[in-house]
DNA sequence: GTAGGGTTAG
């Protein structure tokens, strides 16, 4: 092509010689005809024309001028394109039109909009309709487009296919109601217009859309679009897919399967469909099936076939199949592999990744001729799924081409493996760099402050995300609901689960957590009777939760029928169910019934059991069974810190101070480094945390170093410092702290040191160890030498120089 | 009109 160009280029020198304009200007036209837009060296040829045309002094009008100005708007050279059109004394219609369609296509509807407002009335056609309102669809306005439309029909101009097109994909944007559909199925039959099969499959697509729409009935809207499809004379392949792809979407697999089964020649795009259908809903083998039925009938897969099906694999833990489909699509596709690539490789990432075999993910990765921001991001997520979240860290620091979802995934990382400020600050950091927090964002930010207890922090949130329009999504609400159970205000929890449009099985656990934690055991185990009626299935988490709550509630019988009766939905325990029914019988003093269960249970005891036996004990004072649950899970898991200081303050508590000591030289020994310990409290809407040095009594000496720096003397108590905490306000973040979950009397007793007298404090974590968190009260009441309050929920708690009235809480 | 990376509950 360019050849021809630069011939007859030569060739217009000689026209332009024996002046006939005429020739040239036909010659130009030809040579700008010959500019195809799709090709990029067309905008080097045609600029190479138009400046010939410029210094051959030939006058650019008429139709040779309007085509530059089409081709320069087609490349987005707006302000070439916008210089032409200026020189214009009268631009004429299609002139207009094209700088419309130009403006509208690199998304300044604005302008768009602005020439066609001065167009004159008396000049514009349908045509210059169309095109404002294409641009508004394409632009996202259905409003916009909609607005035009109706101003077109008022002025008495006649809407073309075209217009009904465009109209109906621009309604899509906008109509969640089944009215308005009807509404527009009878304008566009009363119209007139012999509708052609186009704007019929607009009309079907829209039916179809509205009909996934949250606030709707799927299933009349659903039987409207069918009706519209069978009543069709005509149908092209767009008909058949968009009913097929609107089954698939509106969860009716059946039904898609059966217009599938009909259709006569089937595109691979519709296998594609029914078998992302078949994946989105769980129904592996289904897609599976279809999948090898494709290679046997001899149908070309494509990459859309590959994916899906690689990620069905993955969900389905298929690891074996997805081997094979590997092979298989590395045999078949050898030739084609570097476009094909990147998706596909990015689903075997995931496969891989998925199945717990980072290291061949990462070898994929590392060969990938081209990565997108869909491999980093399943690179990623892949160190996250295996809890490697160091690793995660790194490579997010190092990565390129970050998108929200990077963020996203990081920031959820962050938050469900203890580094809630982590999380946090990433989320402002997010925000800093300009990308818009999604719902996930949020979800992930909100259980942030679930697990820092930043309660404050979290209502802020809450305020923000609903202006963002998120307070209607599933897993922001979840997150909400989990927040506030955590930090204590089971009202909110409760509320917001009940404006919620949509719970899922999800929402109702951490509903009954938030109660079962805070003491409501009662009404936890009757929300979990509701969740039964309401015909949502328990799951292994929901068991979980409802055996703490009965063990919060020391509601032994209860768990025990609730435990006996798991199996009835077809769960089996596992060994955390086991140990939160050792955790409910010895915080129940019950240890020969706890021993009974434990000698029954199908697994050696592991850390989860013999750390809830280890708890029972310790609040009952059985020092032999406690020491001896403590040594065994010493020798279980000597590689977690953790269980060093278990051990040590096991010993401490029987007196064993020789014991104690010896354990604490093994630390230094082993080089074990204490976790600081930590707790929070809101004291007048205002976050404190504590961070301290875990010891053999940590929650008294971190008092005791408190009220010392206060100046009060508390040495007769018999207690001595020799370790150091730091104090830290969470507001000010001037220090680096870490977070992690036990001595929440300790908060509880600096808040209240700077309290004044009748003050509320609201106690955040669960106060399973109550009996010590009763403890610290009284001591603290007794120190202060006046009354405390302590505010849980509703109720409040009083507290008067070591007397206390309760009530039933504890 | 179809695909690949994410979220919330213990």
């Amino acid at each position: 092509m360019s050849n021809a160009v630069t011939l007859s280029l030569n060739f217009s020198h000689k026209l332009y010689e024996a002046a006939d304009i005429r020739a040239l200007a036909s010659l130009y036209a030809a040579q700008l005809q010959l500019c195809c837009p799709q090709k990029p060296i067309s905008y080097s040829l045609a600029q190479n024309v138009h400046s010939h045309m410029v210094i051959s002094g030939f006058r650019l009008r008429g139709h040779i001028l309007n085509r530059l100005i089409d081709i320069y708007g087609k490349f987005h050279n707006l302000v070439y394109a916008r210089h032409l059109f200026d020189k214009m004394p009268q631009p004429d219609l299609v002139a207009r039109t094209t700088m419309i369609t130009a403006y509208s296509a690199s998304g300044n509807i604005k302008q768009a909009r602005k020439i066609f407002d001065d167009t004159p009335l008396s000049m514009r056609d349908t045509v210059s309709y169309n095109a404002i309102i294409t641009g508004y669809s394409h632009n996202g306005d259905g409003y916009g487009a909609i607005e035009v439309f109706l101003g077109m029909l008022h002025r008495s101009f006649i809407p073309d296919n075209f217009t009904y097109t465009s109209v109906l994909s621009a309604l899509r944007l906008i109509a969640d109601d089944e009215r308005e559909c009807q509404q527009l199925h009878c304008t566009v039959v009363k119209s007139g217009t012999s509708c052609c099969t186009s704007v019929l499959n607009a009309l079907l697509s829209l039916y179809v859309t509205c009909a996934s729409s949250p606030s709707v009935s799927s299933s009349s809207l659903m039987g409207a679009a069918r009706k519209l499809f069978d009543e069709m004379s005509e149908r092209d392949e767009l008909t058949w897919t968009t009913m097929i792809t609107g089954y698939v979407r509106n969860d009716d697999l059946d039904l898609a399967r059966e217009i599938f089964d009909f259709m006569s020649e089937k595109l691979v795009v519709v296998w594609n469909a029914m078998i992302s259908g078949y994946v989105h809903h769980g129904f592996y083998s289904e897609a599976l099936e279809m999948f090898r039925r494709m290679h046997l009938v001899g149908i070309r897969q494509d990459e859309f076939t590959y994916t899906s099906v690689l990620s069905a694999c993955a969900d389905a833990a298929l690891f074996r199949h997805g081997k094979e489909i590997h092979g298989y699509i590395m045999r078949k596709e050898a030739k084609y592999s570097a476009d094909f690539s990147v998706s596909v490789n990015n689903a075997l990432v995931t496969l891989y990744s998925k199945c717990g075999k980072a290291h061949e993910a990462r070898h994929i990765f590392n060969n990938m001729p081209l990565r997108d921001p869909v491999s980093w991001n399943a690179i990623l997520s892949g160190y996250v799924n295996a809890g490697n979240i160091d690793e995660a860290r790194q490579f997010f620091s190092e990565m390129p081409g970050r998108n929200h979802l990077t963020w996203t995934v990081m920031i959820s990382a962050l938050a469900q493996n203890g580094f809630g400020e982590g999380g946090l600050k990433l989320f402002n950091q997010m925000r800093l760099e300009g990308f818009q927090p999604c719902d996930y964002a949020f979800a992930g930010a909100v259980t942030a402050c679930g697990n820092l207890g930043a309660f404050e922090h979290g209502r802020q949130l809450h305020a923000q995300l609903i202006r963002f329009g998120y307070e209607s999504s599933l897993s922001v609400g979840n997150a909400l609901i989990t927040m506030y159970g955590r930090c204590g205000i089971v009202e909110a929890a409760l509320s917001l689960f009940l404006t919620m449009p949509f719970v899922d099985s999800v929402s109702w656990n951490a509903l009954i957590a938030a109660m079962g934690q805070h003491g409501q055991g009662g009404q936890a185990l009757e929300l979990f009777e509701q969740m039964l009626e309401a015909d949502i299935l328990p799951d292994r988490i929901t068991y979980l939760t409802v055996l703490t709550a009965c063990s919060h509630a020391g509601l032994v019988k209860h768990g025990r029928h609730y435990f006996d009766s798991m199996h009835t939905y077809g769960i089996t325990p596992g060994e955390d169910h086991y140990a939160r029914m050792t955790d409910l019988l010895c915080r129940a003093g019950m240890f020969s019934e706890a021993k009974e269960l434990i000698d029954k249970m199908p697994f050696v005891p592991g850390a989860p059991v013999l750390e809830a036996l280890l708890a029972g004990c310790r609040i009952h004072g059985n020092l032999d069974l406690g020491i001896q649950a403590a040594e065994e899970l010493f020798k279980l898991v000597p590689q977690h810190d953790g269980t060093y200081i278990l051990l040590s303050n096991m010993y401490a508590t029987a007196g064993r101070w020789e014991d104690v000591a010896r354990v604490r030289k093994l630390m230094r020994d082993k080089g074990v480094k204490k976790e600081p310990g930590c707790s929070w409290i809101e004291v007048e809407n205002k976050v404190h945390v504590f961070l301290v040095d875990d010891a053999v009594h940590p929650e008294v000496l971190a008092v005791y170093n408190y009220l010392e720096q206060l100046g009060l003397r508390m040495r007769e108590l018999g207690y001595v410092p020799d370790t150091k905490y730091v104090l830290h306000d969470m507001e000010s973040e001037q220090k680096e702290y870490s977070l992690s979950t036990h001595s929440e009397k300790l908060a509880v007793a600096y808040g209240l040191l700077k309290l004044p007298r009748g003050a509320t404090v609201r106690v955040f974590k669960n106060l399973r160890i109550c009996g010590d968190c009763h403890n610290a009260f009284k001591f603290m009441s007794k120190v202060v030498q006046r009354e405390i309050v302590v505010r849980d929920g509703k109720r409040f708690h009083h507290f008067r120089d070591g007397d206390c009235s309760c009530g039933d809480y504890w």
